[in-house]
RNA sequence: GGCCCCAUGGUCAAUCGGUUAAGACGGAACCCUCUCAAGGUUCAAUGACAGGUUCGACUCCUGUUGGGGUCACCA
């Protein structure tokens, strides 16, 4: 009779580690009370999604609020997905949003006691525990074929019975260590399977610090814990990990609710204490009337990076998402007249259970008032370092002029309401393109939209006036009097009021004078403060415009 | 299908059994205004359904319906 510690010696000869020698390496962390270890664990298999922000900003700020400490995991398992050097724009990204970690894995090099914090580097890790749980016949090999697993699957399906590997559809469990010597020993694959003891028929329970008590049927499946190449599975790592790395609350998506009775078995198995849970809802989107959580491939909102590409402020889809996550945010800003969340009293309780909805209406809105408000130059800097990464002709006219393109940032700005027109830095090149000389050019030889009944002579009449008397270097009021009095000359009522009173006295009203001048300098009838663009266009481009206008018309 | 989670306006949602059921985004109207973006004022819009419990239910319980999740050698 072969007894479990031989099994175990056979497997893993290589494995001197035991349990208690990991407990010493990786000793209990000196923190206040209260203080919690949360910790963000991605797999590198792509790119950020908008709920890992999301999730992570939630990890983040519940152990920076508490004084604990944020930790990061590579859970490189799954060699098959793995997305060689994502790994460092996860972290990149992830600091864009100021979410740094205070120690785990980086592409230059681990930081902290509790690593390695890359999993496919914690093999032994793993293998300890699983020898150890091999002795104590928690855990044994398996020698099933993915072939076999599908005929057991059918099987069940076939006499409706639940799928999976449990009970007396365990094949192996039960295999005398006799026979599993010698199938070891004849070449036969294996993988580990983790021996549970649970009973269906009975219930786990557990306090979620989301959703408050959940209670689940018992696991009593007896699922893979090492895959045949070695590296554990996602449910072993998560244990095995977030015990010796003492971290104290999972943040993690709802999807995992019903794998936490397996955890929570393991746990009990290796009588650890399990960690406190907090599962987060997920972002949702309305496809053809159907909620379903933003999707990679469906929708460009489901990666970070198109946020970052779009010239969102990161400040505030982290607001946007903060006002998902703590719905009593919103009114907090808007009472504190703050938009810091390191001043918010953030809590995890508060977080609603249903997956919410992505508002891009929402998103503007905060990002139109966080750039609105932010001063000049922390604004230009932003802008500058969008357009350097993600707008090509946005950059080449900061890097040729910034101080032009400052004061053009500048415009309506230093008020007590600023204004509000991109949501995004990738808008504003649009905006403001009529600004740059060859840009103008290229408006003009697509034709101006003055209005059609107006007859050229009146439009050349009008803005040779202009070009002869408007003022420059004045202030606001000076200069639309002027404006006002040059309409006159032609026709045009010197109030609205005027004009609303005898329309048909008049060619027209102030602002249909004020659109003349508009149209010809900015190409559209649309714009900023007028007077303030002329004022920055200086008087010698403005009466090339003039000229220029006049002369095509 | 089994199990689990969830359910207040179009969206995010407040209410710890008693309110005219907040607020914000979005929408509409008006005002302001040289256009636009804003800003101001106002308006429309919500408790899925059915049973209980209770003097009283959006709130507690049960069921129904609906939505979401999960049942891998993926995480």
């Amino acid at each position: 009779m072969v007894s479990n510690e031989e099994l175990a010696e056979l497997l893993f000869p290589e494995i001197t580690t035991t349990i208690e020698d990991l407990e010493k390496r990786f000793p209990l962390r000196q923190l206040p009370e209260g203080a919690q270890v949360t910790r963000f664990a991605p797999s590198p298999t792509g790119f950020l999604h908008t709920g890992s922000l999301f999730t992570s900003m939630i990890s983040y700020l519940t152990a920076k609020k508490s004084g604990g400490v944020y930790f990061f995991r590579l859970e490189d398992t799954d060699t098959k997905r793995t997305i060689a050097g994502s790994e460092r724009d996860l972290i990149d990204q992830l600091a864009h949003f100021g979410i740094v970690a205070d120690e785990g894995f980086f592409p230059e090099g681990d930081k902290g006691n509790y690593g390695p914090y890359k999993q496919s580097a914690r093999a032994d890790i793993y293998k300890a525990v699983i020898k150890e749980l091999i002795k104590r016949g928690r855990a044994y090999p398996d020698f099933c074929t993915p072939e076999d697993l599908d005929a057991i699957r059918k099987a069940q399906e076939e006499s409706k019975v639940l799928p999976g590997y449990y009970g007396a559809y365990a094949r192996d469990r039960n295999l005398s260590n006799d026979e599993r010597v010698a199938r070891i020993k004849a070449g036969t694959p294996w993988v580990i399977r983790f021996y549970s003891n649970g009973d269906h028929d009975r219930k786990t329970k557990f306090t979620d610090a989301i959703r408050g008590e959940i209670e689940l049927q018992d696991n009593d499946t007896d699922v893979v814990i090492l895959k045949s190449d070695g590296l554990p599975t996602y449910h072993f790592a998560h244990v095995v990990d977030d015990h010796f790395m003492r971290t104290t609350m999972i943040t993690r998506g709802e999807e995992w609710i019903p794998s936490t009775p397996i955890h929570l078995d393991m746990f009990r198995a290796l009588g650890w204490k399990a960690p406190k849970y907090a599962h987060i809802p997920s972002i949702m989107k309305l496809d053809h009337g159907n909620k379903r959580k933003l999707s990679k491939r469906k929708d460009p909102e489901a990666a970070v990076s198109y946020f970052l590409e779009q010239g969102y402020p990161t400040h505030a889809l982290l607001v946007y998402l903060m006002s998902i996550a703590n719905s009593n945010f919103e009114e907090w800003t808007i009472a504190n007249k703050s938009f810091d969340l390191s001043k918010f009293p953030f809590s995890i309780k508060k977080i609603a259970l249903e997956g919410a909805l992505f508002d891009q209406d929402k998103l503007n809105y905060f990002s139109k008032e966080i750039i609105a408000k932010m001063p000049l130059e922390e604004e230009f800097a932003q802008v500058k370092a969008y357009a350097d990464a993600h707008d090509e002709k946005l950059s080449a006219k900061i890097a040729e002029n910034p101080e032009y393109v400052k004061s053009i940032l500048n415009i309506e700005k230093d008020r007590k309401n600023p204004r509000k027109d991109y949501a995004k830095y990738a808008d504003i090149y649009p905006l403001i393109r009529f600004f740059f000389d060859e840009e103008y050019e290229s408006i003009l030889a697509a034709g101006l939209p003055f209005k059609a009944e107006l007859s050229h002579d009146l439009i050349k009449a009008f803005l040779n006036d202009t070009k002869a008397e408007m003022p420059f270097g004045t202030d606001e009021s000076t200069w639309f009097n002027a404006i006002k009095e040059i309409g006159g000359k032609h026709g045009y009522a010197l109030s609205n009021k005027d004009y609303k009173e005898n329309p048909s006295a008049y060619v027209g009203s102030v602002s249909d004078c004020a659109e003349l001048l508009r149209v010809a300098i900015v190409g559209t009838n649309q714009s900023p403060n007028l007077h303030e663009i002329l004022e920055i266009l200086g008087k010698d481009k403005t009466t090339q415009r003039l000229d220029k206008v006049i002369a095509s018309l």
